[in-house]
DNA sequence: CCCTGTCGTGAGAGCGCTCTCTCAGAGCGC
DNA sequence: GCGCTCTGAGAGAGCGCTCTCACGACAGGG
């Protein structure tokens, strides 16, 4: 443990020969300081190596200059390798580099976690609190509305309390089912997410549509966003309608589990079934076929909760919902 | 903006009746206070809704209950869905969970991010800091073992310089290569990881070692972790030695791109050519065939590497190097 | 020439907490 | 009954920083 004592603002004031203030000013930026005062003061940072206490800084100025991303630990999507989790650090981390703040991340798994998120976040130890992939109904985005924390979500929160950026589901899920229907298919079947997360619920509802608007009935299993359930599903539905000759399916892993199913049951793909997913993980290319799916922007969703949250603890007008774009990447599958 | 005080030290004492002393000495459960005190002190806090403002504490007490993992942004591996990334955050996230306290992470990409993660663990905002899969020669965990901050790697920096938690790539791999010998595979080749990267340089040891004991010649192709590596690596293997039987991967993501040039080029997997890979990660299961890997405990060096590091932080004994065991899981492709 | 305004700097008061030191009072031996 | 130890609680000093306010110097207008 070498204690080599941190100098502080004190010390570098006197090593300039100025006051703390002065120092103070000329560390956070300020203009009023005279030229060559500024430059003493900065050669005197520099040999003293001097850094600002945070914990101090943060004690009067009530910023603490980082923020929390809450990420459901137990959530499927989240530690498989659906990429979202990483996807989603990724751009936060990126936008919070730019803007010199520390990301803060919390897993809050078990209901002890729960509360521990809770006390952290509305104990003020953060500027603003990122929610990745809502679980259900949770009230805490709204209890820290409430509280005045600057909070945003991922995809629309069941209670609307709290801004959020999202993709456009709709659009993406509309134009892989109305590929599948220009391509002639006339049996097309959906594996959908689970209908608890807007993400699943959006997919289904843009699947109906998109089917109903063109005359067809739909044909519909459930699964939970993994391979496994995707594989169930897919069993399901050849169970129900053999005659089936497309799926898609609302998670490339659910796709990809649904590829093995029709393997194991000697459907060729895309020749007797068309297979869309969703989401457009590192994976889908080299899936056999490489998989047809909808692209959603991971990354950017991370960046726009980041940009929508600083302008919110920074008092900017911000919007309350930003929306981005998805896109059919066509691929061998469909 | 809501600017409801938060209460203080100062009201949940005169709340109680008491001193702030003797509230903080509850707060932080000493014992020395006399039971109906400690309860009108927690009545009192509960009434508040009082929570501690840390950065107070830590102006004080030097410690932030705080510590940072850093992650090479551009590596190959932290990114792509090999799951690496999301494993050794979950395992510190539980880790720090229970020892209550935060997480920041840090992605270090750029030399910009670099200076940045400089900047702030030497800057003490935290109370230590995690190193994961460290990309060559970096001097920052010697300089903070110098500067007495509590650091820990996962797999052994090239300077020796702070304790490191790793697996039993030599073990793992070693099983891996002997099981394909036990099968009578005459032509056992590797697709090896990068040789700047611990992980790639035992590895590609721990063939060679089995190899050379067993007296066959090592047949080596090198890749990047990467799918699209193995891919390229396993066509440079059967241009050179066509009568390879076998093909030991050093990572599942290289196993799973060699595997669809070994069927492009008509290879049959197992029968032709047997197939390992290492990480065991989800995936692996889903393959066609399905991979036999070595598995490796990711979480658990999350969590070893996090427990090492609160023992270094606290002054307690600790070890300097902790190896985790490695397992040969056999599935259909060797 | 004085008064007012402007600009740059310093003094000093805290931010909320911990921790040492002090002290009151209880218990005990002689 | 005196003085000792011991226990439990309070007083108060700071941790390092920011920010308001005051103040001196200088310029310009009346």
């Amino acid at each position: 443990m070498t204690t080599a004592q941190r100098p502080t603002l004190e010390a570098v004031a006197r090593r300039a020969g100025v006051s703390r203030a002065t120092v103070s000013r000329v560390v956070n930026g300020s203009t009023t300081v005279a030229e060559e005062i500024q430059e003493a003061v900065r050669r005197a940072v520099a040999e003293l190596g001097y850094v600002p206490n945070l914990a101090a800084r943060t004690l009067v100025t009530q910023r603490t200059d980082s923020i929390a991303l809450i990420m459901p630990e137990a959530a499927t999507r989240v530690f498989s390798d659906d990429q979202v989790f990483p996807g989603i650090i990724q751009g936060v981390s990126q936008e919070l580099e730019a803007a010199d703040k520390q990301l803060v991340l919390m897993l809050a798994g078990s209901a002890a976690g729960h509360d521990r998120v809770e006390r952290y976040t509305l104990g003020r130890h953060v500027d603003g609190v990122l929610f990745a992939s809502l679980h259900g109904a949770d009230p805490l985005p709204g209890t820290l509305a409430r509280a005045g924390i600057p909070a945003v979500c991922s995809g629309r929160p069941l209670d609307d309390s709290v801004p959020y950026v999202d993709v456009d589901h709709l659009g993406g899920v509309s134009r892989a089912v109305a590929y599948l229907l220009d391509a002639g298919r006339q049996r097309i079947a959906t594996i959908a997410g689970p209908q608890d997360m807007v993400a699943g619920i959006e997919r289904l509802a843009g699947y109906r549509d998109t089917l109903a608007a063109a005359g067809h009935p739909p044909l519909v299993a459930v699964g939970d966003f993994t391979r496994e359930s995707g594989a169930a599903a897919m069993r399901q539905l050849l169970d129900r309608h053999p005659d089936l000759d497309a799926v898609f399916a609302a998670s490339d892993l659910m796709a990809h589990g649904a590829l093995r199913t029709l393997r194991e049951a000697g459907r060729r793909v895309p020749d007797d079934v068309a297979v869309i997913g969703f989401d457009d993980i590192e994976m889908a290319a080299y899936t056999d076929p490489p998989l047809t799916t909808v692209r959603q922007p991971i990354k950017e969703i991370g960046r726009e909760m980041t940009r929508l949250l600083l302008r919110m603890a920074t008092g900017q007008p911000f919007e309350q919902t930003v929306i981005l774009p998805t896109e059919l990447v066509i691929r061998e599958s469909a």
